[in-house]
DNA sequence: TTGTTAAATTAACAATGTTAAGTATATTGA
DNA sequence: TCAATATACTTAACATTGTTAATTTAACAA
């Protein structure tokens, strides 16, 4: 109603309104299902209205991408405390799984959505995002881990390690979302599997078991 | 043009057509980027006509999920012939790689994709699909591995160490599917990231070193 | 008071999945 | 042989969607 001038405070305050209410109708019932106006109704404007602040569809769920990448980021952040550099290495496993499959949709949007790359010329600015931060965490602590000479001789590339790593978290996690409700696959309890990924990735990459 | 009574074997044929224009589509640029009317003029007939043979696109993109996961199945069949059971396993997560890789999209529809599950009548039916045919061949050498008593002692869940290295591979082969336009990860070569999730599975599993 | 500008809305569009209604042809039954 | 029926298909039509254009409303500046 009020069309007056907004500071850009006012401005940035409706953005986070409409990425909040579209996360939350994305996250329950899928991208696709969800329309811009229902996303407008739920905050009391009009569908045209999120134009005026959005590109498009896309855009609204690249930036609620942008702002819960930084929130796994930051539920890692008390896991990076811990001294130990095996134990915290594994407990940013747990916590990036437990992550996943408490916000299983939410996970779905952010790494198994396929998404149209950013225009080349985001790309420089995405250099230092909060969406590389969960991953230079886990980088982080692989370095540690590789300073502190657990690792197998053999394994030098903290890249590829980190990358493995992720990759076996990010399997069980994935799997666990999209095939759990196939029942021709005997599925083992999740805990199970993760714990067992846990224990292979372990075994496979450090020195000597733990 | 020709309205008249068509056999099974002709009704049959005009399905494979329909299934195998929508999946060429689907595929070369995802499944809600294509229309039905779309796949319909491919196949030069018009867009309600796909309505005779299925009940929704969705109906479309299940059938051909059905008949890939048969190709996969065969695509491993070969594989399964290998002597050593060891070898054979790792054989297998190696062809399971390729098909992944070579065929993203058709990966994604499969194993990626949000699927609204079948409808529960029909889970009896799926009981021994097509569908399953992967697993249970994976299964199957595993179970041959673990007759073989070339697992570790204290593992001893058939399904567990099947889903795990399903878990494995298909980490690294969804991660790359999704992500690997990211430029923020430093992604290693994928064959490099595929070998090391294999030797870590390898390692972790088995009694002892290859 | 009167422009001007920003914020919002309503109207309008083209495209989509899908359903309903219509058309033509081959088989059937008399 | 000729109506009747059923089948394969098409065209029309609909409601819904993302999005753009045109319009309204209200605050500020002159």
């Amino acid at each position: 109603m009020p069309p007056k001038p907004k500071t850009e405070n006012e401005r940035q305050q409706l953005r986070t309104l409409i990425i909040d209410a579209a996360r939350d109708l994305f996250v329950s019932r899928g991208v696709e299902a969800v329309t811009m106006r229902e996303i407008a109704k739920r905050i009391g404007y009009s569908a045209t209205s999120i134009y005026l602040h959005f590109a498009d569809k896309e855009a609204v769920l690249r930036a609620i991408c942008d702002t819960d990448f930084l929130a796994l980021a930051n539920a890692l952040k008390d896991i990076m405390q811990i001294a130990d550099p095996v134990e915290r290495m594994i407990a940013l496993g747990q916590g990036y799984a437990e992550f996943a499959l408490s916000h299983p949709n939410h996970y779905r949007l952010m790494f198994m959505a396929a998404r149209t790359p950013y225009d080349p010329a985001q790309l420089t600015l995405q250099q230092h995002s909060a969406e590389q931060d969960a991953y230079f965490q886990l980088k982080t602590v692989v370095s540690n881990v590789y300073a502190a000479a657990r690792f197998r001789y053999d394994l030098q590339d903290v890249d590829l390690i980190a990358q493995t790593i992720w990759a076996g978290v990010h399997g069980v996690c994935s799997l666990q979302i999209t095939m759990a409700c196939d029942k021709w696959v005997n599925w083992s309890d999740i805990s199970e599997r993760l714990e067992l990924m846990q224990a292979v990735l372990i075994r496979g990459l450090l020195r000597e078991a733990l």
